[in-house]
DNA sequence: AAATCGCCCAACCGCAGGACA
DNA sequence: ATGTCCTGCGGTTGGGCGATT
């Protein structure tokens, strides 16, 4: 078998392209849809090679392209998405309806990367040019307050008992069952009854936490749950300040400084895998933030008294979320 | 007015990987 | 198991254009 040439070598016309090869192209895919671009330009009378039609179509012609200028929540959906991804621009694009991967890319490389590097801050790492982490306002609050507010949080999830952990499990199951994440860490997370709803075989709090020289400890959902919900996933504008508060990438720094559940609370591999998890996954723990608050929500409005709590089931083993995540 | 420079962005290039025969 | 087709992706290029000299 002798593979064919992507595109014939010859007669095959290159650059800019033309209103009546638009044109051209439009009226084709509207009528045959997307799809089939090897043979496209054959079809559709254009001189062209198929990958140059698909491009242009994707990158140009396709209806639901929003055009014009980057908005300031899209520019802070940009930093926020490439702290996560990086340069991943097609996955930064799905997050932004209307805008193309190569739109988005070149307006990183010609705006915002400059802007990022003119206010010290280095788009690679999103770090502070100096070497300094960024520096994240609401990761910089005073540790006690943080304190206060955990207990003041635990306070009332003793309140809403309604919230149900079977129930949360199962959303979260179904959101994330086929990412690649830590289920060791999102079981332990998970295990300790959700934020909203009590239970007496995880540790509650960071004191307790400290105290605890169990490996079996599991970090306290409360606390992540106020870290990440602290944590802005866009800005409406782009003060200096926020920009600093865009540029949170060490979330698993932050739930260690914040909460103590780190080492102390996991034995050495779990510690591995959750700081590994976190730094890859801060997505995911944005968006088990999001599930979080909208259990904390539904606890409000929601009496599900007929559903246990995961952690009141006897002998309940997580060998059913790890076989999700598997 | 002409030459040069620098920026921007559409388009190209090469590669990777899934689907399929 | 192997090779091709097809598509998608990220990096790079080069032409257009305004600003500057």
């Amino acid at each position: 078998m002798v593979r064919t040439p992507c595109c014939r070598a010859e007669g095959l016309k290159k650059g800019a392209w033309t209103q009546e090869e638009d044109q051209k192209l439009i009226a084709y895919v509207r009528h045959h849809g997307e799809g089939g671009w090897r043979t496209l330009p054959d079809k559709a009378g254009l001189k062209r090679c198929g990958k140059s039609c698909r491009l242009r179509w994707a990158n140009y012609l396709r209806p639901d392209i929003k055009r014009g200028e980057f908005s300031q929540e899209e520019e802070a959906s940009i930093i926020n998405l490439h702290a996560i991804h990086g340069n991943k621009w097609s996955t930064i694009a799905r997050r932004l309806p209307g805008r193309t991967d190569n739109e988005i890319k070149n307006h990183w490389n010609t705006h915002i990367k400059k802007h990022l590097i003119k206010k010290g801050i280095d788009p690679l790492t999103h770090n502070s040019l100096d070497g300094k982490p960024s520096n994240h306002p609401e990761t910089s609050k005073d540790k006690s307050s943080v304190y206060q507010e955990e207990h003041d949080q635990n306070s009332n999830n003793n309140k809403s008992l309604g919230s149900s952990s079977a129930r949360l499990l199962n959303r979260v199951a179904n959101r994330f069952g086929k990412r690649i994440i830590n289920h060791s860490a999102l079981s332990d997370i998970i295990g300790s009854g959700g934020p909203f709803t009590s239970h007496t075989t995880s540790t509650t709090s960071a004191s307790e936490c400290e105290k605890s020289t169990s490996s079996s400890s599991t970090p306290n959902s409360s606390n992540l749950h106020m870290i990440l919900d602290a944590t802005p996933l866009s800005s409406s504008t782009f003060s200096n300040d926020t920009y600093a508060s865009l540029m949170y990438d060490k979330v698993f720094d932050d739930i260690e400084d914040m909460t103590g559940f780190s080492s102390r609370c996991l034995n050495d591999e779990d510690f591995l895998t959750l700081d590994e998890s976190c730094s890859k996954n801060t997505l995911f723990m944005r968006e088990l933030a999001m599930i979080l608050q909208e259990d904390k929500n539904e606890a409000t409005s929601f009496s599900d008294s007929h559903v246990r709590p995961i952690n009141e089931v006897d002998n309940y083993s997580f060998e059913g979320i790890d076989n999700w995540f598997g």
